[in-house]
DNA sequence: ATAATTTAAGTGTATATACACTTTTATTAT
DNA sequence: ATAATAAAAGTGTATATACACTTAAATTAT
């Protein structure tokens, strides 16, 4: 009998503050912070420029495949794209499957990105600089296979 | 001058799919979702345990403490609070000092995390083999120190 | 002692997230 | 050809997140 949950998770030989999601989602939550901060004049949240750049390295896409594209929700993508068309940054049209929506970039959403890049670009490298970058390549591999195994 | 922000950011030196906020998050996203999914029977959600977690580690804190101890914005955390203690999870209370609020855990609050640590242990372990224990035992030290220097 | 400042916390508002469920259209089986 | 199934997307609802601003209480300066 442990005195709780703590010792509990000590016991079954694992400490809970190095929880692989606990600290992702705090890393997560700080970074979104800073890039959001940084992109701020450029009227994009860090969201929204992650969204932008495949449909600028890969054309119109889906709903559903930017989704998977960007490892998101379909249903939060849905919700994140309408205020991204409410602001004129994409544009929303039906497909030749008449199921489907394709989602573009628009001329308004190209100009920010053009002048978020910059900035997102300084903001990495600073990051990277912090984090080490040979640290990175071999963390980004990991990561990337954790998101694989998981989804 | 480059056809896209893609092109734009490759010519700067960076590629956008490899930027660490933008693989956070998506990890942060899986993760949240495969935990919140496991520790459905117990009723609370990974946000939760891990608000829950230090208060029996560590004994009642004040909220901005807890906010502070945890990386979470302090009017995150007040918002997550408001749901657990309409949930019996966590009672709140007057400090000495006046102007602050003393979270603690209640009794069912106990309960839930005795029910959810197994479970966590067990996908915090699934996790763990996937991204190889020694590498995380590294990576770990890296977020840590990012999470410090950022914030 | 009182004014100025700092600290702790809450509120208004908005985006971000995702599950469960529904609707519409396309594909497949019979 | 039609019924059954699958695929694409939207909606209801709820939590998670955080900024800008406000309120109340404690501390510090004068």
């Amino acid at each position: 009998m442990v005195a709780n949950a703590y010792e509990q998770a000590i016991e079954l030989g694992s400490d809970p503050r190095e929880c692989v999601c606990l600290n992702f989602r705090q890393a997560s939550r700080v970074l979104t912070q800073k890039f959001d901060d940084a992109l701020k004049p450029t009227g994009l949240t860090i969201t929204q420029f992650s969204m932008l750049m495949p449909l600028e390295g890969k054309g119109p896409m889906r709903i559903s495949e930017l989704a998977d594209f960007q490892v998101i929700e379909r249903t939060t993508l849905t919700r994140n794209l309408s205020v991204m068309e409410r602001e004129g940054l994409v544009k929303i049209v039906p497909g030749d499957d008449k199921r489907t929506r394709v989602v573009q970039i628009t001329g308004k959403g190209r100009k920010c990105m053009q002048a978020a890049v910059p900035i997102w670009n300084e903001m990495h490298q600073s990051v990277l600089s912090q984090l080490g970058n040979s640290n990175w390549d071999g963390m980004r591999g990991e990561v990337q296979d954790l998101i694989r195994t998981l989804r």
